[in-house]
DNA sequence: GTCTAATCGAGACGGTACGTCCCGTCTTCCG
DNA sequence: CGGAAGACGGGACGTACCGTCTCGATTAGAC
């Protein structure tokens, strides 16, 4: 029978428990190194070994809290994402593409390729996809509030087909995500979504 | 729509060489086992060696026509992918609510679930990403021209934004499967973007 | 969804496959691994992964072969267990000599750092117990025959308790061994079971 | 025997300190869990984490005062090992009968399992190996004591070889055990190693 | 009719990453 | 201030696939 031998103690500048509770230095650590290492090598590249490595982390601790490699790239997504401003500017085109022009620009660095993994993700694992929906649902009611808020403004007595417009503008931006097309040009859409003399057909 | 199902590898015994060149029945094979698993086990669950082992086949038979696990995905993809037919019903708004209703039915399927696993490969393999969006503008070239259709019947002199409306169906539908909301209603959605007498905002 | 990356092929100079069936190359390499690694580390030093490594060998190719641990310690047992040859000297007294000088000699090399990792491991391990115990009995024989020989040579007409004397000088070496006393002196003892001349004190 | 099983922590929700000193009813449940373990699960399934939760203890507990996983076995091995009795039952022979019946049967029950699982430790461990050595010494003292008796009593002028009998008897019965063989005859063995007549042959 | 060249099923191979388990250390906070 | 609780870094474990390779059998077409 063989003893698994440990390793030398004694380290010093090493991370160390901080009792029976999770240190917060540690998970800092991991989410900073995760975070690093899919901004340079993609979700290809993303591994757990790597990310334990480079935060000198165990990899037995990054399981502790993360059940799956997943649940990590989702915990990485929420510590960093923006805390969206569905700013004001007077007009409801205008505050669509302030929402248009800040989600692009922050997909269009690493936030996005975290955005990205995790919708693929979600494919094939549930608890992903539960949180991502989440997550949607949460930004699907901030577009609807902004539209609401046309009405209020008085731009018009009732907008039509205020939620369909919300997701439509949603899904728009996904699939320009998804399809590394946040480079394209997209006023057009947003004035066609933000066009509230239409016949509201469905009346 | 091109999914016929080829028939199962004849049962006399194995399958040999038919000379030196391919053998049709291997890669018929190989494609159905492919498609077989995917459905069965998703993404996730697919791998080469259960291809192999399915099709009866050896893995170098595979990875002699298929160079990576992705390009044998994309393989079966387009294997099987509906050969759509846009239908004229008279009125863009029945052409939408056909193609939509067509389109919907596939991706309850097993099919769904192979657009589905695509689109999150895609994302972290760059060989599918442009099959993926050669795809997706072949769709979207369909979509135009079901739209242009409505000018040609008169419904309209001239349809504003007709590739913005669309990109929007084409976004709206892909959210829709990838967040499992296949089953929600959609026809406010189509009526919204087959309203023709939209101010033209964008002129 | 993330896809493995496989490494670059083409790394010349190393082993490959030979075909569907065991590589006699890679499990010779392994086998010197396992007993270099061993002979310099000793049992607590002994890991499949370093193994893996010196043999320039995958790990899954180690698992193949020999399921566990233990499994692979045994192996290499075997194949470096002496062919022993029980010197017929001319009188029971030498040929008991002879046979612990040998095996005493053999033990207190590497080999007998396995043969105690194999003692060790079996006391967990079913497959390794058994295949021990077959081992031991098949070292008692010779035993026995040893023995037998003296009664041949006319040494005595019947040698007393001849199973006995071959079981007790099993265990006597045996002990010897685990309690890393083979340079202990053991001429008494063996005296001691070449003394033909007892009362046969069991008639 | 000093294998008195200790009675079960008390069920007072937790223990507390008693002071800046070593509360022995920790002690006691620690060896308890410990003893509970390995007899249930072996060596293999001995675990420090284990020990730990099933003693109500810390872990670090635990290695304050046993510094090493080993040292814990050892400990627990010798609170439970048998106060052996070399009973002086009027003859060689019914001695060697009675010292043997009773460590057998000691042997057949908890204490063997513990007493393979340290032999098996100690070929990785010094500090164990250190400590059965000790212990063996202890053992084979008590057998010379018991042939040294025979004497005495005038069985014999002087018992030839007599530190090699006890030493072959605590071989055989060491091997007996640890290839589960304790329930074969042994008889044979004793009357031989009893029989006093012998032609001492190495005087 | 024989030879040649490519294809076939099979599965071993070197690797990388996975997720689990345990060791021995450390820190907190409860009582 | 002792002790339970358990997080921590580290490292081995055994598993699962990837993509490559070699084998021996098979067969069409070139000769």
């Amino acid at each position: 029978m063989a003893m698994t031998m440990a390793t030398e103690p004694k380290k010093t500048g090493t991370r160390r428990s901080v009792g029976a509770r999770r240190n917060p230095e540690t998970e800092a650590a991991i989410l900073n190194a995760a975070a690093q290492l899919i901004a340079e090598k993609g979700l290809a590249g993303f591994n757990m070994q790597e990310v334990a490595k480079r935060a000198k982390a165990g990899k037995a601790t990054l399981y502790r809290w993360w059940p799956t490699r997943g649940a990590l790239i989702l915990a990485v997504y929420k510590s960093r994402k923006p805390n969206f401003v569905y700013k004001d500017t007077g007009s409801l085109l205008g505050d669509l593409t302030w929402f248009t022009n800040e989600l692009t620009n922050i997909w269009k660095g690493e936030i996005g390729v975290f955005f990205k993994a995790i919708i693929a993700e979600a494919q094939s694992n549930a608890d992903i996809a539960l949180s991502l929906d989440t997550y949607r649902k949460e930004r699907l009611d901030g577009l609807i509030d902004l539209f609401t808020r046309a009405e209020k403004r008085g731009e018009c007595t009732e907008i039509p087909d205020l939620a369909i417009r919300a997701e439509l503008l949603m899904s728009f931006l996904w699939q320009r995500l998804m399809t590394n097309q946040l480079d394209q040009e997209c006023e057009t859409m947003m004035k066609f979504l933000a066009d509230l003399n239409q016949h509201s057909p469905n009346k």
